[in-house]
RNA sequence: UGACCUAUGGUGUAAAGGUAACACACCAGUUUUUGGUUCUGGUUUUCUAGGUUCGAAUCCUAGUAGGUCAACCA
């Protein structure tokens, strides 16, 4: 830690520096990472992440990855080896690759011992019963007729549910505690339930599985976890927690809870994310539209961006609502920094420099980084006939139109200052090709015009350009808050979430563009080559665009 | 008509009883061969009512508002 600038700490570092202090963990603290196999990981993962990691790295501890996959029926060895990729991607090494399910029969031997000490039973009752006994949050429940059961009894009839003996549904072991008590968690939960299903890591070996609460404390306090951190929901379920935990008499870890991440204008809840994927509104996890971590790669963010934004979103116990903005700002910040910038123009027009020699081509050089003095120069081509941007050109421009128009001059970037002559248009009215002179004196570097013009406008040579198909994603959801949104989110939908160009063309040192490396398409945003390219076709992902304060200003 | 959690600019997050600040966003200017970048400045804040105190965003009480909890999900 740096003592010299004194960082405010949330309310976890509080904590764990109190804990330090006053001498506990002398051996350092231990955090864990438990997702469940059920899905990929996303922007608010990347949170919780960042925390548990982060903490750890900060105090000088370990964290674990731990697969909580207590629930054959929705998890999958596919989402496991995505899980480890996406943690892996975003700079972070676990101590121990751990599942729940490697301690199914240390659990078992738990109950067991639960049961002797008469704290769990055998419940014959269905679920809707069991849902009947719980009774409402303003109501006390009612105790199961099974509910005294004498110790053999249990003993005996929860080995059969082991051994396979009753089929799903008929039995389940329940913890004994108090069917009056105000927290509906503590109502006799349901440790066990019986499942005759494979699961992806035990297969066979057992038909019956621990549920989440009988599960979870157990298993970070076998692993020694000082500091068991969730979201805000689990808070209801810290009593049971530390019920099992007293009761078993095991390592007492803790745990605490804070405010999950919500994203302005994202979906993030996992059943949303699949339901997205399998109706293909998305084409799969890592769609580039996805808060996904394997989205957000895709689409060119970088895992330091990721984790700067973490770190700025900071840690506390209430509700937020980020605004998409920060992540932007985050990722624009650390590709201003790093990309390379390249021409493309994305809805081409031709420009005709009458005055150019027919058959010359000059190589100009130009720099790869303003920002970046070591990133050199590269030669980029110049001709007489050039595409530009057709939102570059207007026949009737506005005050303050710092591009082409009739009569109006521009720099071409890295060359010449040239002049609009005439234009053709093509039967519909739109431009069909842009005539104009250039300045042989105002040659970039060497420029001895001294005409001064306002705007400056990236260009490819027709020659000499790639083409090339670009992807621009918008925002997924029009709406702001997606947490009000019920099942009919679909609705919500942003019919522009995607805009493709087919016919895009870009500067010749794009050829040999490598996937996910970053590049500043000037004037346009940060771009990305996606999985999707091959060598006879480039594809190119929007990360995101520049800001844009013209088009802040032609919006008023 | 319960229990628990939470309440600070537009959005987040700080301020551990002593000048309410930082970032994003927004606005204005500066710089710039990217309407990018840089730099400078600005607008905008403690849910309400009582109480404790020399002094309250902070402590207490009561309200109000939002969230969570009644899955054989996690």
């Amino acid at each position: 830690m740096d003592d010299s600038k004194p960082k405010s700490l949330n309310f976890l570092e509080e904590i764990i520096q109190q804990n330090l202090a006053s001498g506990q963990y002398s051996e350092g603290i231990f955090t864990r990472f438990p997702p469940e196999p059920n899905g990929y990981l996303h922007i608010g993962h990347a949170k919780s992440i960042c925390l548990n990691f982060g903490l750890a790295l900060r105090f000088g501890g370990k964290t674990n990855l731990r697969f909580d996959d207590t629930n054959p029926i929705t998890e999958e060895t596919e989402y496991v080896e995505a899980i480890k990729k996406d943690v892996s991607w975003l700079g972070f090494t676990w101590e121990n690759e751990l599942y729940a399910s490697n301690y199914f029969e240390q659990l078992y031997q738990f109950a067991v011992e639960l049961i002797k000490k008469s704290l769990a039973f055998v419940d014959d009752s269905t679920a809707e019963q069991i849902a009947a006994q719980k009774g409402t949050p303003t109501s006390a429940g009612t105790e199961s007729p099974y509910r005294k059961r004498s110790v053999d009894e249990n003993l005996t009839l929860f080995k059969e549910m082991r051994d396979g003996i009753h089929v799903d549904g008929a039995k389940v072991l329940r913890a004994k505690i108090d069917m009056a008590h105000a927290n509906m968690h503590m109502r006799d939960p349901l440790m066990y339930r019986i499942r005759h299903v494979a699961h992806h890591r035990t297969g066979k070996t057992w038909c019956i599985y621990p549920m989440y609460d009988f599960a979870h404390g157990q298993s970070d306090s076998m692993e020694g976890i000082t500091h068991s951190i969730c979201t805000l929901e689990f808070d209801v379920h810290r009593p049971l927690y530390d019920w099992f935990i007293e009761k078993l008499n095991i390592f007492p870890t803790h745990q605490y809870e804070f405010a999950r991440l919500n994203l302005s204008h994202t979906v993030m809840s996992k059943r949303k994310l699949l339901q997205m994927v399998n109706e293909k509104i998305v084409k799969g996890w890592d769609d580039p539209r996805m808060p996904t971590i394997s989205g957000l790669r895709r689409r060119g963010y970088t895992a330091a961006s990721i984790r700067n934004f973490c770190d700025r979103i900071g840690v506390a116990k209430r509700d937020n609502l980020i605004d998409l903005s920060l992540l932007e700002f985050c990722i624009r910040e650390d590709l201003n920094k790093s990309a390379d910038r390249v021409m493309a123009v994305l809805d081409p027009v031709e420009l005709v420099i009458s005055n150019y020699p027919e058959d010359q081509v000059e190589e100009l050089a130009i720099e790869n980084n303003p920002e970046d003095p070591e990133s050199g120069k590269r030669s980029v081509p110049f001709s007489k006939n050039l595409y530009i941007e057709r939102d570059d050109f207007m026949l009737d421009p506005p005050k303050k139109f710092f591009r082409l128009g009739p009569d109006l001059m521009v720099r071409l970037k890295g060359a010449y200052i040239i002049k609009c002559e005439f234009f053709d248009l093509n039967e519909d009215g739109s431009v069909k090709t842009i005539y104009a002179t250039y300045f042989p004196n105002s040659k970039s570097g060497s420029d001895t015009s001294e005409i001064h013009v306002k705007g400056t406008i990236h260009w490819v040579s027709v020659p000499h350009a790639v083409e090339a198909e670009i992807r621009s994603f918008n925002r997924l959801l029009i709406v702001e808050d997606a947490s009000e949104l019920g099942d009919d989110f679909l609705k919500f939908i942003n019919p522009e979430s995607v805009q493709i160009n087919e016919r895009a063309f870009v500067e010749r040192s794009l050829r040999s563009a490598g996937v996910n490396k970053a590049v500043q398409f000037i004037r346009k945003g940060y771009y990305c080559l996606d999985p999707d390219a091959n060598p006879d076709k480039l594809v190119f992902n929007r990360t995101v665009t520049l800001k844009d304060t013209w088009a802040k200003e032609q919006n008023k």
